[in-house]
DNA sequence: CTGAAAGCGCTTACAG
DNA sequence: CTGAAAGCGCTTACAG
């Protein structure tokens, strides 16, 4: 590596090492003339600071690492997207690190990202985390961590999430008030808060309808192709079948497409379809998917004011839970 | 920070920190007893290394920067996902850095890398990238670059790419063999290979078909939503229209889609389309769009593999261009 | 097999 | 406004 230090500028300009920092950093106790001197020089020659030795002795990385279960989602690569433009706008760095829905991977990233001395964490739970021990000692280390979207609910973290409840009921009562009466529920997991709250607030529009839940129509399962399809086929496989499935994501709405179309339900007509995320191929599928849409721009914008305003401590910095509105998106899955 | 050292775990165990330092690396010439002791304690603290001062004394990082020029697409989110999952088997970290398509951040993301010394750099170069000294540069400061997908062709640069002209060639001619005569092409950029590419073997599979291109049928355009949908449009507003149109990728073939229904055309039996990436929504679409698959798992296992072997200086540690196969996949679009 | 010495490149009080 | 000193936590030859 061809590297030019701070040193070696300082020898040129034959003063002390130690004003070229400051110069470089635009420090105010630098007369204007040599900081020119400097930053001129230090172009020329190619200069690129070193953020490692920076790092170890400022005791800042000005760097936010970042959780996700996954990537290649495009609600996680969207909200990491805008996280990059965001955290930019404050000079932070971003660093993310992928769990594959998996809390030993978490456990893995979360040491990394300590190795690697980040100031703060932005974090999205995996799947099948169910203690948080180990955020509770970033904690103890000093270190803040903020959720999104799937969050440890505690008085400890500052949280980011949206009113699925609220959006829930509000999409399963537009489906209600159209004349459905026998709905079902492929949920998502009830350890994690998305999961309960999207099924609370589909229990929600069943009271106020005052339809009482079939139990063997709420169905949890994971994440997994297989197991949506599976539970979707069954859900339509028998005689006595609902007619209004409510997915936890667009995803497993995809799914009870496919189902229905297998054993030649007509929807809407005979089958209403709710999903839930507002993914691309909900306006391509035939008919168009009714579903509900996240907020990804202001998710990442708050997860980063947060998580910052606490790597800073400015003021005002107590954890904070912001519940964002998502919005209902009506197509044509429901008659 | 609550942070426990080499030096303390040394103090507590009356021994030197050099020697710490050498069991926790599994060094040789520690004996397995004192191994074991260091590292029974150092769980037991909760030690963390500390890779800012490692990174800076050892001057490695086992870091890789990778810069692509978006991630909320597919292609990225997905080939990014493979490549944690490969550079995790090397012991390697990743840092993905995103340059939004413009030059300029491109320049900034790479001077980013090396402030943190990264060990190599994969990348994927932006749309109005022309000139590639910085790349070269980076060359000058010993640090290897692997280019995928959209490369800096050069002697000096590592490439893993895919065969598109190939591909293109090989399913226009499927689907000239179908018929169609009258084909167009909303082209990518020529100053990327992978625009010239997939345009060449347009231009191959009409000359293999005697049939003579069409310049006002050719059209360059990038990767905004308005210009796609307006080029679209423009193909097929006139009388003498095309019968085939071969998109630069899938997300453009859609708005063929689109434009065809805006004027009623009817796929396949009017109008051909073709698409390029094979996006999860081409088999949503009605009809089932045909198009070309890219071999993401190997893209990403190739490029890292390179580049480690480049950083390591591995035996036949010499630069290559490896050119993949991509798919041929076939649905409904083309009668 | 273990330890003492020197250094990685930068920043941070502190003194002048 | 500028500089000398100390240190960040770790690793790397080298000596014993």
């Amino acid at each position: 590596m061809l590297v030019v230090t701070q040193q070696q500028i300082a020898d040129a300009l034959k003063i002390s090492r130690e004003t070229v920092t400051k110069a470089l950093q635009d420090h105010p106790k630098v007369c204007s003339k040599t900081k020119d001197k400097v930053r001129a020089l230090a172009d020329e020659m190619g200069y690129i600071p070193n953020f490692t030795a920076r790092n170890l002795s400022s005791k800042k990385t000005r760097t936010i690492g970042v959780i996700v279960p996954k990537i290649s989602h495009s609600f996680f690569s969207s909200v990491l997207e805008l996280m990059y433009k965001t955290v930019r706008k404050f000079g932070y760095n971003l660093i993310p690190m992928v769990s594959f829905e998996e809390k030993q991977n978490e456990i893995k990233n979360i040491k990394t990202l300590l190795s690697m001395r980040v100031d703060g964490i932005i974090a999205n739970i995996s799947q099948d985390t169910t203690d948080h021990d180990i955020y509770l000692e970033l904690k103890k280390h000093g270190i803040p961590v903020v959720f999104f979207d799937r969050v440890v609910e505690s008085d400890f973290f500052s949280t980011v999430t949206t009113d699925d409840r609220k959006a829930s009921y509000e999409i399963m009562s537009y489906a209600l008030s159209k004349g459905y009466r026998k709905p079902a529920h492929l949920a998502g997991y009830v350890n994690i808060n998305i999961g309960r709250e999207r099924r609370q607030g589909f229990l929600d529009a069943l009271e106020s309808f005052k339809i009482t839940p079939n139990p063997s129509w709420i169905i949890e399962g994971g994440f997994s192709e297989e197991t949506r399809s599976g539970n979707a086929r069954h859900l339509l496989s028998s005689d006595d079948r609902p007619d209004l499935i409510f997915a936890f994501n667009d995803s497993i709405a995809k799914c009870v497409y496919d189902a229905a179309d297998m054993f030649k339900i007509k929807i809407p007509d005979e089958l209403g379809v709710i999903g839930f995320g507002n993914l691309e191929f909900g306006s391509i599928l035939n008919p168009k998917l009714s579903t509900v849409a996240l907020p990804l721009q202001t998710i990442a914008d708050e997860s980063v004011r947060l998580i910052i305003d606490h790597v800073e401590k400015k003021e005002g910095n107590t954890i904070k839970h912001i519940n964002l509105t998502p919005e209902i998106i009506i197509r044509e899955s429901c008659r």
